[in-house]
DNA sequence: TTGAAAGCGCTAACAT
DNA sequence: ATGTTAGCGCTTTCAA
């Protein structure tokens, strides 16, 4: 009872029979060390258990080596491809990856902005669901650089890392419209999230140049995972006039949509086609496969990192804007059997 | 310029015009200052952008209110599940949840507890693939509590919460029986994870139990996801007698035969019962839905971060052991159309 | 090669 | 109610 907790530097020295400062040089520059002594300090180390206060190093102007990531959802299949990525990359930078996940709220985002900061980890990479605002600047202005993700906002203070979902809308309008389909539908979340209003952009505006050809409705959903789905099938159902080609914005609404369009006798995809986006990893494991715009989550997440990465080391910086373009993943749901799958 | 970054306590407290004390206050015991110099200090705060430094902070002796979670796979629902309530948990008491995703690595896990150690985090809520070993001694030894999440692991150092995977097993091989299914097979994993064996265990006993009324076949698979489960239905296919029962160990490994065995004409759950555990959210959402041994990840969560919360703040903690009991959801694939699901 | 000492930014006594 | 000051554990000159 009684023994010192938490074995300091200065234990460590005691035990070791040297100064502080040498075992701080063991830690940290062990070359400028006696061997015989570095040994000593070592197994000091490891007998008390000793692990380095990393909240001291950082006060004392050690580097960080953290990274955070905030991203809204930890159960999109996007933001865990791009976790993934991010700490692949910044391991390889022998920095570690924290997540934290603000679950889709404004003000948990805020807080978890406020926590990196606070804990003055080097670099933040954040996929905000809607516009940032001022926290972002605040992190800022205590010269943490900041990276966004799958997020466009203008202005030139940080580099981002976006996917086109303009052109994702255009890919899926017009793969349907290959194969022939003339009633479109786009399924999806309200106006609130930029991704969501980019998609459904880029189907209207194929639409559009259809000149008449096509038909588009558009039926919002209140989530993104397959209860909306299930939700927006009935409204489909309740169509006058059940369109032929359908696109989810997202691979789980569509996976609900399939559910109950297929339990109400439509077939997919031949009375019609259904597509999703994100390519998330689950969705191709159904029995219909399903069609969908990969967004590319895992190139995301490296390019972000990449980008942080260089901000946090080059002195001369500038700040620049990555795009990842989204592709086309036919599948049976939209192509039937003997898909072209890649 | 060279305006100075990150303004300190000094700096918020010369703009005030008062001492950093006062600052500390502010930030610490409110009530203990005027409401006027509180407005003040604040006013400071806001202008200056200043965030308090957490390492200082932590190094000086404020509580850390950081809990590190570290989870073996950040694609598994389960441990997306867990995260989630966790840090509902956490929220309530104030306290911040960073997710650290070894990655199914051991020594990324060892290297995300020794970070979280040196960050000093008041708690760790650790979800081991494999035994955690030394590198969870450290952090005890250091004096930070650890709970263990779905591992049972014998010893009266922690805390742990577990699954009963023997039951899930029971569960999944008892219910297939009730359905009449006599030719069972096992699908997934190696040995080494606890969880894949302990189910297999539950299957194993109850189909022992059976006295010669069932039969058992075991597939091995590399991973736990839907390749896996496709592979594993090649195996299935190859053997002289189709088995009317299967049980994955997984639901993504459950998705990955179903589509297999579709493709290839098997009629399910007509020639073939199919179910997987976990319950992972995305797995209902196929054509077929599928039944599932729930785990309740939420709960584990939820149950954890009160454990730890109780080390963190109790004196005379007692470590204890909470266990899970999975339940049965019975859907399409084993019960046909209009399934008696929750 | 090693030791001594000055902070890093903050908290929490203790003074005033 | 507010100011002063001694650390917290570490890094990093600078001296020896």
């Amino acid at each position: 009872m009684g023994r010192p907790r938490r074995p300091s530097l200065a234990d460590v020295a005691a035990r070791a029979g040297v100064s502080i400062g040498t075992v701080s040089h063991v830690l940290n520059h062990p070359e400028r060390v006696r061997a015989a002594t570095r040994l000593r300090v070592r197994e000091a180390i490891a007998e008390l258990g000793f692990v380095r206060n990393a909240n001291a190093h950082s006060l004392a102007g050690g580097g960080a080596r953290t990274i955070g990531l905030v991203i809204p959802d930890i159960g999109n299949s996007l933001f865990v491809d791009i976790a993934r990525a991010a700490q692949e990359r910044a391991l390889e930078n022998r920095t570690s990856l924290l997540v934290a996940d603000s679950n889709n709220d404004d003000a948990l985002q805020d807080r978890h902005l406020e926590f990196f900061a606070s804990a003055r980890v080097s670099g933040i990479l954040l996929a905000p669901m809607r516009d940032p605002g001022i926290a972002v600047r605040r992190v800022r202005r205590l010269g943490i650089p900041v990276v966004l993700l799958n997020y466009a906002w203008d202005d030139d203070e940080h580099c981002s890392v976006v996917i086109d979902n303009r052109r994702a809308g255009e890919l899926a309008a017009r793969h349907l419209l290959e194969l022939g389909r003339r009633r479109l539908a786009f399924v999806g979340g309200h106006d609130e999230l930029q991704p969501v209003r980019d998609r459904r952009e880029g189907v209207r505006s194929v639409v559009a140049a259809s000149r008449g050809l096509a038909t588009l409705v558009e039926i919002p959903t209140e989530d993104l995972v397959a209860t909306g789905g299930v939700h927006a099938a009935a409204a489909l159902l309740g169509l006058p006039d059940l369109p032929d080609g359908v696109i989810a914005v997202t691979d789980l609404l569509a996976m609900g949509l399939l559910q109950t369009l297929v339990q109400h006798g439509v077939a997919v995809p031949d009375d019609l086609a259904l597509m999703g986006s994100d390519d998330n990893a689950s969705a191709w494991g159904g029995s219909v496969p399903m069609t969908s715009v990969q967004m590319h989550g895992r190139a995301l997440g490296a390019a972000a990192t990449a980008l942080l990465t260089e901000e946090m080391t080059d002195a001369d910086h500038e700040h620049r804007r990555v795009e990842v373009a989204p592709t086309l993943a036919v599948r049976e749901s939209t192509a039937g059997r003997a898909p072209a799958d890649a």
